[in-house]
DNA sequence: TTATAAAAAATTGGATACAAAATGGCTTCC
DNA sequence: GGAAGCCATTTTGTATCCAATTTTTTATAA
């Protein structure tokens, strides 16, 4: 154990700096649709080389953040109608899936913890602080997703898109009666988990995220005036 | 019309050659689970330089077919009984709902075409040729993910998933009763649809993965003999 | 002025070169 | 004989270089 060190030296990976900086810019909206990235620009822009530019690039682009133009660069995927309809319709089945499995499984402890996001959310809702309230749902939702990080795969897709999505979501609370039909949709999960039911509680989800997809949707594409 | 080349001399990227062989030669078995993959000896064996030898171990990668062990290369997933119970839990989610949507559009064409190759499996099952048998299950499946291509990421996620576990399933169908069983799940599946009913849909095409999976898990981890 | 074609610029794809990190074996000391 | 430390080897990480391809610009002619 002498020769074990005991803090860990190592430097991450410049190719992962990059993929969680451009990441974080294309999710926070700063790189706007349709954007053109190259490779030598980002690489003069960021101080690096090619190469890992080109492997964060990579990589953004399997998860479907960015699309390559046959030789020209990549751009900043768009998010038409259709793929965040599709992107609210997969959550919807994955974590409705989900409800299913923690159903059977969960503790009453963990049930109590629900109850107390939910009684915060409520409490921060009666006094308007739509921040508070939106980080309570996330809470909520988070620690769902905790019960099933056993199911590795399950628990990857439903977070990576849960990220994806995560901006559309902070203007649907600030529609009007946006977030007190996310809180109450929350009371209904947590009395379907009760019941240990799983048929109520897939489908009681899968009903909530395709609400969130409604919402989202009006807040995307049919903003009152200057859009993009 | 002088500039434009009638035909398109486009060579497909070496990465994308080394990634399809790579996943190939890991998808048939022909590298074991555990094998060791180092970047410099993939290079020379394929005769490319290591740069798009990176690209694709990194694909894969992001797929799960391998895995990176901190600085000392990537070796061949295995395989664990989790593991393997898991994809198929994701197919017969994403499966399951894909059907219950197809269900809701799908053509008496297709239907009709749906039911040839049912017939075309029945005979081949009569006649004991397995081969055909799965060729022609395998034509019922890509026949419905087809319908949902408009739907581009479940496209993908069902496509990339079942091929992942196409190798387990050839396997199967020599089990006893195996091809059988199939072929009627595949005329339940049918009837569901002709019926278009949606939660029935699901249910029996969750039911018919789940069913795979089984068969599956038997073939893979109670074998009798010498395996691996 | 417009269309066309050739040349120039920009940009990716792939190969190579070099540096850093980690492992494994070897030596040495107790 | 065993453990600790050091050196050589292996292998990845990043930068740079060259080739191929595509786009853009420019020049020329109708």
């Amino acid at each position: 154990m002498a020769s074990r060190s005991p803090q860990k030296k190592k430097r991450p990976p410049i190719r992962e700096s990059v993929y969680e900086h451009l990441k974080a810019e294309i999710l926070s909206g700063h790189l706007d649709p349709g954007r053109k990235l190259t490779e030598e620009h980002l690489a003069k822009t960021l101080g690096v080389s090619r190469t890992p530019i080109r492997e964060a690039l990579y990589k953004l682009d399997s998860e479907g953040l960015i699309k390559p133009r046959n030789k020209r660069g990549f751009i900043v995927s768009g998010d038409s109608r259709d793929e965040v309809e599709e992107l609210f319709e997969l959550r919807s089945i994955l974590e409705g899936y989900a409800l299913r499995v923690i159903s059977q499984t969960i503790s009453e402890e963990i049930l109590g913890q629900l109850k107390g996001f939910i009684q915060n959310a409520e409490e921060a809702l009666k006094k308007n602080k739509i921040e508070e309230v939106f980080k309570w749902n996330t809470q909520f939702h988070d620690s769902l997703h905790e019960l099933i990080i056993k199911k590795a795969r399950l628990y990857r897709l439903i977070v990576n898109i849960r990220k994806y999505v995560l901006r559309y979501r902070k203007d649907t609370l600030r529609y009007p009666d946006g977030g007190r039909r996310s809180v109450e949709d929350h009371k209904k999960i947590l009395m379907a988990l009760r019941l240990r039911d799983p048929d109520l509680c897939e489908r009681i989800m899968r009903e909530h995220i395709q609400e969130a997809r409604e919402d989202a949707l009006l807040s995307l594409f049919e903003k009152p005036s200057g859009f993009k």
